[in-house]
DNA sequence: CAGAATCGTAATAGCCAGAGTTACGTTTCA
DNA sequence: TGAAACGTAACTCTGGCTATTACGATTCTG
C-alpha cells in the first residue's frame, strides 16, 4: 500500500454506517476495510475528536454517525484526519542562506498553496451523501434497501 | 527531509547555472544543495533526457542549460523528474467489491485531479526567469553581477 | 599514452509516515 | 464476574527520496 488511503476509507465507512441500525464495532468496520480493528480506531480518533461520530465502550458498543450525511463534507472528514501533508513534494529544506533558493522555494510554495486550496475547494463540495447519490450500483442497493452492506464485510464474515 | 524537495533543488540550481559561464560540475553544484555529486547526476539525469541540460563528461566537463530561463518554466522541471506521485493521499487500494467504495474513491480521485490541474497551471506560470525576477535581495545580487554565486557551495569551498 | 577530471549507474542503508499486529488496560453491560 | 468493546503504546513492514560507496566509461591535457 503506497498511499495514505484513510480519507477514502472513513468516506466509504462513514456511508455505510448511516445505513446502520445499531453501532458498528470497530471489527466489523475492519472487516469492511480488509484491516484490522487497531486501525480502525487509529483513525476514526480523529472523526471522533471532532465530534463527527461518537465511540461507546462495552457490550453493545461502537461507533455511530452524529449527524447526517448531508451534514458532513469530504473536506470535514479530511481535516479530521490531520494528514502530515498531503503533497510529497516541497521545498529544499533548513536554513536557506542562498537569495535564489528561497526565492525557488517560495515560488513552488505559492504553487502548492493554490493546488491546496484547489483541494480544498473540491473536496468541500462533496458532501458524503452525494457519494450515494451517484452511480447506478448504488441506487440499485438502495432500491433494495440495503446500501448498508458492505460485500467486503459479508465475504469476510 | 521529510519530502521531495527535487524540483525546488533543479529549480534553485538552473538559475544559478544561467549565470555560470562554463559548465557546472556535479560537485560543485553538489555544494549548493549540500548534498553529493551522485544525487545530482540522478537528479539532472531527467532534465538531460528531455533536452533542458547538456551533460559532459571529462576535464572542464559538466552540466550546462541548453536555454535561457524564459523558456523553461517550474512545470517542464516538475515533469522532468517524473514524481512517483505528487500526493500523499489517494483512494483506496485493490479490487474494489463495494460500490460505496468504488464510488468514494471516484469522489476522492475527481478532487485529486483538479488540485492536480491547479498545481499544473500554478507552475506552468512560473518562468525559471521570473524566480529572479523577484525579491530584493536578488535584485541587489543581479546588480553586482553575481547572482551565480550560491553561498552554499561558497561557504564549503 | 598516462592520468586526472567527470559523468553514468548499480547497490546499500537511512528516514518518514501510514499500515498492520500484538499486547494490555479500561469501560460497560448482562 | 466475564465477555464485549474501545484506547493506546510499541513494534515491524513498506515505498519513495536521499545519502554514500564503489566502479566503469569518457575525455581532455601534458
Amino acid at each position: 500500500m503506497s498511499k495514505d488511503s484513510r480519507l477514502a476509507r472513513m468516506a466509504h465507512v462513514l456511508v455505510h454506517m448511516a445505513f446502520n441500525d445499531g453501532a458498528a464495532t470497530s471489527d466489523t468496520i475492519a472487516r469492511m476495510l480488509n484491516t484490522n480493528p487497531v486501525v480502525v480506531r487509529r483513525t476514526m480518533a480523529g472523526l471522533r475528536d471532532r465530534g463527527y461520530v461518537a465511540s461507546e465502550k462495552g457490550p453493545r458498543g461502537g461507533w455511530r454517525l452524529t449527524r447526517p450525511l448531508e451534514n458532513l463534507t469530504l473536506l470535514d472528514v479530511h481535516q479530521a484526519l490531520e494528514t502530515a501533508s498531503v503533497f510529497t513534494i516541497g521545498p529544499s529544506d533548513g536554513h536557506v542562506a542562498c537569495a535564489v533558493e528561497r526565492m525557488a522555494n517560495r515560488a513552488i510554495t505559492g504553487a502548492l498553496n493554490r493546488a491546496s486550496a484547489a483541494l480544498e475547494a473540491a473536496l468541500g463540495q462533496v458532501r458524503l451523501s452525494d457519494i450515494l447519490a451517484e452511480g447506478q450500483a448504488l441506487r440499485a442497493a438502495m432500491d433494495q434497501g440495503r446500501p448498508h452492506q458492505c460485500p467486503n464485510a459479508v465475504a469476510a464474515q
